[in-house]
RNA sequence: GCCCUCAUCGUCUAGUGGCCCAGGACACCGCCCUUUCAAGGCGGCAGCACGGGUUCGAAUCCCGUUGGGGGCACCA
């Protein structure tokens, strides 16, 4: 028996900045899609211009790209449900509306917030509302003649159950679910049509949402029923799958304020997408087997929604720098430095355009760094030295390894190296052993302490006789000498 | 207030009645390796929220309690 090929959907509000939690969603949605052979749309859901903006739409793409969370049907390669921005499709959900309320499935109702709390404190009701228009009489129609109406569905009187995919069934009793409201009272529809009209058209087969979503599951499942008796849709209601929530410092959700929520920075902090999609996968969800670094293209072949947790996860930022440095190790060092020499000319340390011998030198040096590196970013103060003519150098590394009990290490290693035949590192190594180690009676950590320092300007760099190398006679020399005259 | 929901080490999790006096990872603490920093190796600390059931047997099933989260919008 063929099974209905799974459709799943990403449809975000661009509002403010990509949120780590937002882009979970979208990577189960995908890697459900890409599990299933199914279909990823992508949809933009701006029905709300005070709070929409272009910009960040152009994010929410470029995040998504960046991470590889490639869509099959979208706002920007179409399909056969375009278009898939609803600010495009209003003409559609006010038509909808009229035919729900032509069915008698919607109604107007004419109450203002403020009348229905009155009403809701002088009946002792809890807030929400009371359901008051639902079959008004000529008469108290003809009192609210002139006054706007916005347009309620008319709930079922029926408990509402469904069987959510992360969490089991779920039910609710009608009389806690009231009508609401799906069209402003200035005709403009509300994400409560237009989510389940558009899920209904592109016929969505999974809703995985988070759960905050999922108290208005009931009302979308009395929607689609509503939608179905006037025809919109194939008439059948998706599965919902409630995601938990990615909780921030303390037990709250990670807000859009939280730093650590912004997609965008772990980009710019040079996180691998590899590293963060690994991550993000942790957070409610597990390989298997003990297995915690994994690729994307892995994840695909055993993610399934029914595994996933129902508690919240919190964001440990520790804990995805620590997948992330896994994934720098895991990289094949030409992929590695192809990344690293991007970072370095965004920053500044290479130009837009590094030259044949700086990109040499780039990939001569990366191994010497991959496994000392967390996040991209960190390339700028491991190899910078390599890439100027003289070395800044730190302040408190030259008053632990610079100060006149050094001058003779320095002395020394500067004659050392000075007649040294065979510039590698091996060779450079045994000259300074001999010089320092042997030659002057130094401990190897007193002995290569200062001459780091004067090198590469600080007490931390990659392994030093390698550097020496790459950096060259000239340079390393003129720098050992700078140092004495400090 | 009402409704919904969640509950295993500090954190993320494995665990779907016996394989669990609970396994892995991050973090933390030792030791080893070592030219710095890492990486790596070895070891350690630390958990089934509580109370009742069901069962020969419960982290696993049921009920309750407590605690956390969300919702009750002409936001999404």
């Amino acid at each position: 028996m063929p099974e209905t090929p799974v459709r799943v959907r990403f449809c975000p509000s661009p509002t403010g900045l990509p949120h780590v939690g937002m882009i979970r969603t979208a990577l189960f949605n995908w890697a459900y899609a890409r599990h299933t052979g199914g279909t990823f749309v992508f949809r933009i859901e701006d029905t709300d211009p005070a709070r929409d903006s272009e910009e960040s739409y152009h994010l929410l793409l470029d995040v998504l790209r960046w991470l590889g969370l490639d869509w099959d049907e979208g706002p920007d390669i179409g399909g056969p449900h375009a278009p898939y921005r609803q600010s495009q499709r209003m003409g559609l959900y006010r038509d909808v509306a009229e035919r729900l309320r032509r069915a008698g499935l919607a109604y107007a109702c004419y109450c203002t917030t403020d009348e229905i709390d009155a009403r809701n404190k002088a009946a002792g009701r809890p807030p929400g509302y009371d359901n008051h228009c639902r079959s008004l009489s000529s008469d108290q129609l003809k009192a609210f003649e002139g006054r706007d109406a916005v347009l309620r569905l008319r709930m079922p009187d029926t408990p509402l159950t469904w069987d959510d995919l992360v969490r089991g069934e779920v039910t609710f009793q009608p009389e806690h679910v009231p009508d609401f409201v799906i069209m402003r009272a200035n005709g403009n529809p509300l994400y409560t049509l237009t989510n389940p009209v558009d899920d209904a058209l592109m016929e969505i087969t999974h809703v995985l949402r988070g759960e905050d979503l999922l108290s208005s599951t009931p009302r979308q499942i009395g929607l689609y029923g509503a939608l179905a008796a006037i025809g919109v849709g194939n008439g059948s209601t998706p599965r919902f799958g409630h995601l938990p929530y990615v909780m921030g410092e303390g037990n709250k959700k990670l807000s859009k304020r939280d730093p650590e929520a912004n997609a965008m920075l772990y980009r710019e902090r040079g996180f691998l997408p590899e590293g963060l999609v690994n991550y993000l996968a942790l957070l409610g969800w597990s390989f298997g087997d003990d297995i915690e670094i994994f690729s994307p293209a892995e994840m695909v072949t055993r993610f399934d929604v029914t595994d996933v947790n129902a508690s919240p996860a919190r964001f440990d930022l520790r804990k995805c720098e620590a997948i992330n440095a896994a994934w720098v190790r895991r990289l094949e060092p030409d992929d590695l430095a192809k990344r690293i020499l991007i970072q370095l000319a965004e920053r500044g340390v290479l130009g837009p355009e590094p030259t044949d011998d700086e990109r040499a030198l780039v990939s001569a040096a990366t191994p010497l760094v991959q496994e000392r590196m967390v996040v991209l970013e960190e390339s700028v103060g491991m190899l910078g030295f390599l890439f100027a003519d003289a070395v800044e150098i730190d302040e408190a590394a030259a008053a632990k390894q610079l100060g006149p009990d050094q001058q003779p290490t320095l002395a020394a290693a500067v004659e050392a190296l000075q007649g040294l035949g065979d510039w590698t590192a091996a060779a450079i190594e045994a000259a300074l052993r001999e010089a320092l180690v042997e030659g002057l009676g130094l401990k190897p950590k007193n002995a290569f302490g200062p001459v780091r320092v004067a090198v590469t300007g600080r007490t931390v760099s990659p392994p030093l006789f390698e550097s020496l190398e790459l950096l060259g006679r000239d340079r390393t020399l003129a720098r050992l000498v700078a140092a004495q005259s400090r």
